[in-house]
DNA sequence: AAAAAAAGATTACAGATGTAAACTGTAAGT
DNA sequence: ACTTACAGTTTACATCTGTAATCTTTTTTT
């Protein structure tokens, strides 16, 4: 939420792959982030840098050779304050009517409501 | 949700008043945005004329003096549209996941839910 | 009609972003 | 030990974005 964790379209997608592994070295990141469609190394590294300075992933020394990158920021986190902004932008915060707009999309179905409302309670 | 239909913040502000007036002169519009805080005029025609050329609004002369601004693409449309590009860009798309991590942030309360449900219920 | 005011249109510019090459130091092979 | 390859680091660059000034044309005002 503060300004250091401003993380963009590009940096978002080295972040997702880091919170689901948990800690990579470059070479792993690229690997994986590859598997859809080959990705330029290079680029990757400028973005994982800007992770670093932005202070959201640290770099920490694996061996003589290599370094391992840890996302020091959680993904839960990052989601809270990525659903705020997106709300605040575009629903001026209201969450119903979000909902509401979802709903007329067809994207949220009355099924997908009931099974949240028993999450809810089973959570009470 | 064409390329052409790349919204960016700035520019949303715009429409937002042009959504909700309809139409307006330039004067209009700037009066309406300053409101909060005041805002430089030229600053808005850039953003207005960025619009224009995304072909997003439409300049129509309204008397020799001043022209009359409009969107041509609804709120709902550009909602629609969002909405996807956020569920995919954090989600993957996923809405069940997205709706338990508003719950979770507090954000989307059982009362609403069940709001909702009603709402649904009306509707079909 | 000349000057002033203002709307429309164009240009400017710094910082962010996506993409990638170049540079540097060290580990590994021969 | 010397060269090579590669990880880490820095630099580059075009485009996008936010912000605004300048230029041009038209309308008012005096």
């Amino acid at each position: 939420m503060k300004n250091t964790e401003k993380i963009t379209d590009a940096e978002l997608e080295i972040m997702k792959v880091l919170w689901e592994k948990k800690s990579l070295t470059l070479n792993e990141l690229v690997e994986e982030l590859s598997k859809e469609e080959p990705k330029n190394k290079s680029t990757i590294k400028t973005l994982l840098y800007r992770l670093i300075d932005k202070k959201v992933v640290k770099s920490i020394e694996k061996n003589k050779k290599e370094n391992e990158y840890k996302p020091l920021i959680s993904e839960k986190k990052y989601l809270k304050s990525a659903n705020e902004t997106f709300l605040e932008k575009l629903y001026d915060g209201n969450v119903n009517n979000m909902l509401l707009n979802f709903v007329e999309d067809k994207k949220i179905t009355k099924e997908e409501i009931e099974k949240l409302l028993n999450i809810i309670d089973e959570r009470e």
